[in-house]
DNA sequence: GCCAACGTTGGC
DNA sequence: GCCAACGTTGGC
């Protein structure tokens, strides 16, 4: 069963443009430290998800581009790392705390899509992102949500 | 840079 | 197990 996901990110830090310039246009999605995030990592994404890119704490925000979920969760290595931001300290090899998918581009939005706009929508009213003090930074997106951000982005949907 | 909203921590 | 304090997120 495909499903459909939002992640955020700062494009500071690393943008969807990033991930179209990475080797094989993938990457782990690591670093993330919420219990929630992580629970839809371990529970929700599977092989083949699509996935909304959006870019947080940039001007504008807003969704740049889709990706796919190209490999289930595994332990984040960044969570032993000492020299890491995501080192815990408290976290045991034998049993991780912190995991993380990974994410390969599928495309870029012909048009980005702002926030403003999402919040625009009639369609996307429920959508999480649009909704006043969401932070999660992995959310699910509904089939309709996935349709209806598309078609503002230019893209066919599939 | 501000600050509201939220998640986590830790004292009790 | 409660909840105040604290740290972080993220829009503006």
């Amino acid at each position: 069963m495909v499903r459909y996901w939002l992640v955020k990110s700062e494009p500071g830090t690393f943008s969807f443009q990033d991930l179209l310039d990475a080797p094989k246009q993938r990457t782990r999605w690591e670093g993330i430290r919420n219990y929630t995030a992580r629970n839809f990592m371990r529970d929700g994404m599977s092989v083949g998800d699509g996935v909304l890119f959006y870019h947080s704490s940039a001007e504008p925000t807003g969704v740049a581009g889709t990706a796919r979920v190209c490999a289930a969760a595994v332990a984040d290595p960044t969570q032993f790392d000492k020299r890491s931001d995501g080192y815990d300290p408290k976290s045991k090899r034998e049993a991780p705390t912190w995991l993380a998918v990974e994410l390969e581009a599928v495309r870029a939005l012909k048009n980005f899509v702002p926030l403003e706009r999402l919040k625009a929508e009639p369609a996307l009213a429920d959508m999480l992102v649009v909704q006043r003090g969401q932070r999660l930074s992995i959310q699910p997106v509904t089939e309709r949500e996935w349709r209806t951000v598309l078609a503002l982005g230019g893209l066919p949907v599939r």
